[in-house]
DNA sequence: CTGAGGTACGGAACCGGTACAGCAGGAGGG
DNA sequence: CCCTCCTGCTGTACCGGTTCCGTACCTCAG
């Protein structure tokens, strides 16, 4: 038994594959009545539409592709990732559009996969994530008419429209705060420096330590793992000149950061202050709680499906922008204990 | 310019449109003289075969789906799926198979928008995830010809092909262990009830405290969020008669459980020793590292990934298991202090 | 009673591929 | 030299919908 195709419903009411067609779209051309026999055939012989068909016939693809270039197996090491697929879906599944998402291994492989999606008609539209500086997809999207929106600063998106929240902000009120409590030795754990949230934030915090009359920081680059935070964490503490505060670009890393601190013998927070990016879970599982700077990121994921979707109706779609991450003091900050 | 289609190729080559087609499949039936041509003519125009075009002949949909029964919001707090979405991932995409994700709130619309998947020819298979013993969606999947594979226990799985671990075994692993150390008031902190590996895992919990003389372990369901599991902890711990070692379900509750212990002044592992179902980057990001039962969770996923596959080729597919998570001590573990 | 206009439906073409039968022309065997 | 087989290609139908256009019928105004 084979599924039931508008032709079969067509047989059953005994009018012709248009009327059908009709009935079942709501579209004018056919009488109330025969409109609901025709839709009561097709309920009872649990028709559905065949999305192959339709698309053959212009119609939309009623999904978006999320390609995401880092190692399959290691996907898992920030909940950032499902976070914002989260929010994504939250925008898409009451639309009942799909969400296609799959790994890559290379920016060119990403560029070679978007181009089959777009080919092939299978998605409507691609969100881009992991933005780099001088990102080479957001030429190669833009050159092939696909509708797009990247999450990540505008400066790094080109013409493409982009989703981002405003991370040097962020980073200036974790400055101020930290400057504020008589910090004056600040460091910063970062992730990956080609990536251009990265390249944002070290701008902003070598900025904002000059403007809070800070020595320069020290910026230590990693992959965002905890094994990386650690060590970074104890070159920085075993160092002649040791920071009394760290600022850490990810939750993993500031908990790994914790654990070294307290290895070092030394008492968060009396003698290290500790702010991570992004709250999760774990901040608040660990002792002491950590400071956190806090943002929805499925808000992030959810105002980029919805800017997308906007892309993909033709609409003119610019950057726009969701709340820049919030300090929220913890147990992990407090004044150094030389002040 | 729209998308060049056969036609095109095969007015620019002067052949007709299923020499064309013979051509960019390697079916037999052309010259490899003009096999060559008509591949450089497709090469040059970008030409890439409509998904939509292929479907509609009977054609697979080259894509699996996934849907998830959790509030969309909430999906990050394990790794756990991001873990699991990497080895699928690694599966599939080798093959250009693309994986459908999506999440739904009940599981009365996840068998719906099977249902719809399906009936639009948008999947050829579908992956079955947190089985529920009684499972419903079980019967209902079953019953509409769609190649599914589940991930849980065989028990829970009916007739349709279950990919499963052993946790009876990983259990019985962790309680010989601890009653080796000395433990005999064993307590454990699980997930949600209702998930059929919570009911494996509790029966072989009990089973094997039987098996090893302890008296019959105190159990304590959560919803696996840290806040739970720092509750469920706490509980345990201002019991009367509080137990010696503590087993959680996932990693976040295990972290949770290790801070609410520090709360309280009691010192892991001499007071209190603990284990957490599932490692992670954060099991060894606090100190002491967790003692965790490890398993490869992409792996787990890539076979998963592998039957759908066979399944959906029409193989004759049956259960499958992947390795028990193997207890891997680490420093949160050691004899109770009155032993 | 006639013609205009609206309603309800049918016929045919089309989207972009694939499957299958058919048909030239050349090679090879008897 | 004729018949068969193989090669290389073409024509046509088809998958399951949608869309354009045509047409029969009914209603109502003039």
């Amino acid at each position: 038994m084979k599924r039931p195709t508008i032709a079969d419903i067509a047989r059953q009411a005994g009018v012709s594959k248009v009327a059908v067609s009709y009935a079942l779209n709501d579209q004018p051309g056919v009488s109330a009545q025969t409109r609901a026999r025709i839709k009561a055939i097709a309920a009872e012989v649990g028709w559905r539409p065949s999305s192959a068909a339709r698309a053959l016939n212009g119609a939309q693809a009623r999904a978006v592709g999320l390609a995401v270039c880092r190692p399959a197996r290691t996907l898992s090491v920030e909940p950032f990732f499902m976070e914002l697929i989260g929010g994504i879906e939250s925008e898409l599944a009451p639309r009942s559009i799909a969400l296609m998402l799959q790994t890559v291994t290379s920016h060119d492989d990403e560029i070679e996969l978007y181009r089959r999606w777009w080919g092939e008609g299978r998605v409507d539209g691609a969100l881009l994530v992991d933005l780099h500086d001088d990102d080479v997809r957001v030429a190669a999207l833009a050159a092939m008419d696909l509708p797009v929106v990247a999450l990540g600063p505008p400066q790094a998106a080109g013409d493409v429209p982009a989703v981002w929240s405003d991370d040097g902000a962020s980073v200036h009120e974790t400055v101020a705060y930290l400057a504020a409590l008589g910090h004056r030795a600040i460091a910063r754990v970062a992730g990956l420096p080609q990536l251009a949230h990265t390249t944002v934030r070290d701008a902003a915090f070598e900025e904002s330590c000059r403007a809070a009359g800070l020595p320069a920081p020290t910026v230590v680059h990693t992959d965002y793992s905890g094994e990386e935070g650690a060590r970074a964490t104890r070159r920085l503490l075993i160092a002649p000149e040791r920071p009394t505060a760290i600022v850490y670009d990810n939750d993993i890393m500031a908990v790994a950061g914790l654990s070294v601190a307290q290895e070092l013998n030394l008492e968060v927070p009396r003698d290290l202050s500790l702010v991570a990016w992004d709250d999760s879970p774990f901040t608040q599982a660990v002792r002491p709680q950590l400071t956190a700077l806090t943002r929805d990121i499925g808000e992030y994921g959810a105002l980029a499906a919805r800017t997308l979707l906007a892309a993909v109706g033709k609409e003119d779609v610019r950057h726009s922008q969701v709340p820049a991450a919030r300090l929220l003091p913890r147990a992990s900050t407090s004044p150094p204990r030389t002040a």
